[in-house]
DNA sequence: GTGCCTCGAGTTCC
DNA sequence: CTCGAGGCAC
């Protein structure tokens, strides 16, 4: 007996040795967090029970505590966006327009963009206080530890403001990548794919002496949360960075005037662009394309942001690398929404520093080479299994097919027939545009199984410690099954009926089961408690209504403010209630097909049988009504039109309704007041015509300060 | 009716 | 990141 603990306790220990050393010295880890959680809670069991069977070396006591530990969390004072993108010139022509449009003699800095990762540092009173990685732009990774052991980040700085978040990018050069990567060889450990991998790799090791010991390089190109500004333009900023003792990247460049330089701003822009392509090559670290800043800081703020990325920057991406390789097959997923996707499964190839062995085909007419009204795409031929393609990372991220070589196409190859019946559950397909989609609704096991990994993804239920990973393996549970939303809630319960009821050995109750143990079982179901506590617009979206993403679920919550008004509106809208639906329709961005997808998601039926469940199961939280008291423009109804600068129409929107004030889409003598940015066009004519009051962007901010 | 623009839904690799 | 399509402005 305790010869077949002590094997199996030596087995686990094993595991972790190995997982231990992939995740922190190869940062390749073998196994996922939630196997490698359950695997060490059960040693800790058998530990416990078992203290004379422990080893003195045990993993339990060692590198396994940091590695669940992991890192803390920082949230950025100002988010971190990423850039939009250009990859023509016609791209650059429309960055550069939108900007004259704002300040006609704005010039631009180029510089190139540096691909590795970014990082936020923070110095208060000159000493460098915190570094976070960009996460997902508003939280980051706290890495201060990994950040002090890298040269070019000073730790202290002199004549610095009193707070000065300095933003820029960790690289490896390729020579110091080369050199890790023959100390790898030699070792016999793990490579690294590309410098890019190994700088992230390296910044995530949560032991900064292994940090350390890579060498890596930052370059400082922009800053954040700051005391006092460090200059008006982006140059002298730059400029005042590098005298703090920052390394900044030695091709910075700033246009020249048209009259001066004799050529368009887009000419000089495109030359600088072809210059630094060509010396790609030389210059000892990648590249991934050019960033281009309006330089006048005062214009950058005019200029503002769309809803992810700032207008006053664009990065110039450099022409993503080619290669070709064959399509072994085609295989059919099926999504949350029943839609047939087809997934290329290609020889393995390297393709821009990583190995590519799946690409997304999209749809029918993406293998056709055809769209439905006979257009060309993707050069006009069809796909078939067995050609020779060409692949490229769109973006320098999502692998897609280009280009197929027809010429050395086998002869016994024939154009790829679409399944007339779904591969998951076998029900009719129908053709819905250009995707093709199962009928099978909730009886299609795939598109139950993608329903709950919406529900539990991260901008809906985000359940901790159940993930897709738990769908999977609960949706084929015998004993403990989840196959609709609400058995995910009745889990907890569910299984303390059966450890209390199950007879001894049987092991199917979570605490009793090889790989689980009490500790995971209880930390899946505190995970689970905490989920049902959830705000309204997470629930509305997470029910994976079609059409009804985070944003268009956060605009319905913010009008019913409750659950109860929510179901209650939308079962009315089921049974034909016209007042109800125009309820729905007021709202910005609500149409047809939402109120159609309602229509058939709240029709008496299992489906809203399945919502009213899950619902009974939660604490659904409402959504405060909007503030109106200190607010002056509560009550007035207002209307948005042109361009707006500082915000995006969906942000001022939203702002303007927390405050009370009731937003229309157009000007009527209702309307109590108009907000015209440049490129106002019908509807100020309108305003003036009704005599509503007309203010530009700058008075509404003023006015709802 | 036509042309933006934004949103939703799909996907890869680490 | 990309594509398609819904929704809105003109």
């Amino acid at each position: 007996m305790s010869e077949a603990v002590s094997l199996e306790m030596k087995e686990i220990a094993k595991r972790l040795e190995v997982a231990n050393l992939a995740y922190h010295r190869d940062d390749a880890p073998e196994i996922d967090d939630a196997e490698y959680d359950a695997l060490k809670a059960r040693l800790l069991e058998l530990e416990a029970q078992h203290p004379d069977l422990k080893d003195a070396d045990t993993p339990t006591e060692k590198v396994g505590a940091p590695l669940a530990a992991g890192f803390g969390k920082i949230t950025h004072k100002i988010p971190m966006l990423s850039l939009g993108n250009a990859f023509e010139e016609d791209d650059v022509s429309r960055f550069v327009a939108q900007i004259r449009a704002v300040s006609r003699d704005a010039m631009i800095t180029s510089e190139p963009k540096i691909d590795g990762l970014s990082l936020a540092l923070r110095y208060e009173n000159g000493a460098l206080v915190s570094a976070a990685t960009r996460g997902d732009g508003a939280v980051g990774e706290d890495v201060t530890a990994n950040a002090r052991t890298i040269n070019d980040i000073p730790q202290q700085l002199t004549g610095a403001p009193e707070v000065l978040e300095v933003r820029g990018e960790v690289f490896m050069s390729h020579e110091d990548f080369e050199a890790l990567n023959a100390r790898a060889a030699k070792n016999g450990t793990k490579s690294f794919a590309n410098p890019r991998n190994a700088a992230a790799g390296s910044m995530r090791q949560l032991d900064a002496s292994i940090t350390a010991e890579r060498k890596l390089s930052f370059f400082a190109y922009a800053w954040g949360d700051m005391s006092e500004p460090l200059g008006a333009t982006q140059s002298e900023s730059i400029a005042r960075l590098a005298e703090l003792g920052f390394r900044v990247n030695p091709l910075m460049r700033r246009t020249q005037p048209v009259a001066e330089a004799g050529k368009s701003l887009v000419a000089q822009l495109v030359e600088y662009h072809e210059e630094v392509a060509l010396a790609r090559a030389e210059l000892g670290y990648d590249i991934d394309g050019i960033v281009y800043k309006v330089d006048d800081i005062a214009t950058q703020i005019a200029l503002g942001f769309r809803s992810t990325t700032p207008r006053w920057a664009v990065a110039h991406k450099f022409a993503a690398e080619r290669a070709w390789t064959r399509l072994e097959a085609i295989e059919i997923q099926v999504g949350r929404t029943g839609v047939l996707s087809p997934v290329a499964r290609l020889t393995p190839i390297t393709v821009g520093g990583v190995v590519v062995s799946n690409a997304t085909l999209h749809n029918l007419d993406y293998i056709a080479g055809r769209d439905s009204a006979g257009n060309a795409i993707r050069g006009g031929n069809d796909l078939r299994v067995g050609d020779r393609v060409e692949i490229y990372r769109a973006g320098d991220v999502i692998p897609k097919v280009g280009a197929v070589d027809l010429d050395a196409r086998p002869g016994d190859t024939v154009p790829f027939v679409f399944p007339t019946a779904c591969p998951e559950c076998a029900s009719p397909t129908v053709r819905d545009g250009s995707s093709l989609r199962c009928t099978g609704g909730l009886a299609c096991p795939a598109q139950g199984k993608e329903r709950l990994k919406h529900l539990v993804s991260r901008e809906a239920f985000d359940i901790d410690g159940f993930g897709d990973t738990m769908v999977d393996t609960f949706w084929g549970d015998d004993a403990l099954p989840v196959h609709q939303p609400v058995d995910i809630f009745t889990l907890p319960a569910r299984d303390a009926q059966l450890a209390r009821s199950e007879a001894p050995g049987e092991n199917r109750a979570l605490a009793t089961r090889s790989g689980w143990g009490p500790s995971s079982a209880n930390k899946l179901f505190s995970g689970i408690e905490a989920a049902r506590s959830v705000h309204l617009d997470r629930m509305i979206f997470g029910l994976g209504i079609r059409h009804i993403g985070s944003t268009t679920a956060s605009l319905i919550a913010r009008t019913f403010l409750d659950w109860e008004c929510f179901l209650a509106a939308a079962v009315a809208v089921a049974e034909g209630s016209v007042s109800e639906a125009a309820r729905f329709r007021a709202i910005d961005g609500i149409g047809d097909a939402v109120i159609g997808a309602l229509r058939e998601t709240f029709m008496p039926g299992p489906e809203r049988e399945a919502i009213e469940a899950l619902a009974a199961e939660l604490d659904i939280q409402s959504l405060e009504a909007p503030s109106t008291k200190d607010s002056t423009v509560a009550g007035l109804t207002v209307v948005f039109t042109g361009t707006l600068t500082q915000m995006t129409r969906s942000e001022a929107k939203k702002q303007a309704e927390g405050l009370g004030a009731k937003v229309a889409g157009s000007v009527s003598k209702n309307t109590d007041i108009l907000i015209a940015g440049p490129g106002a066009g019908s509807k100020a004519d309108k305003a003036a015509s009704l005599g509503v009051k007309v203010i530009d962007e700058a008075a509404w901010l003023e006015m709802i300060a």
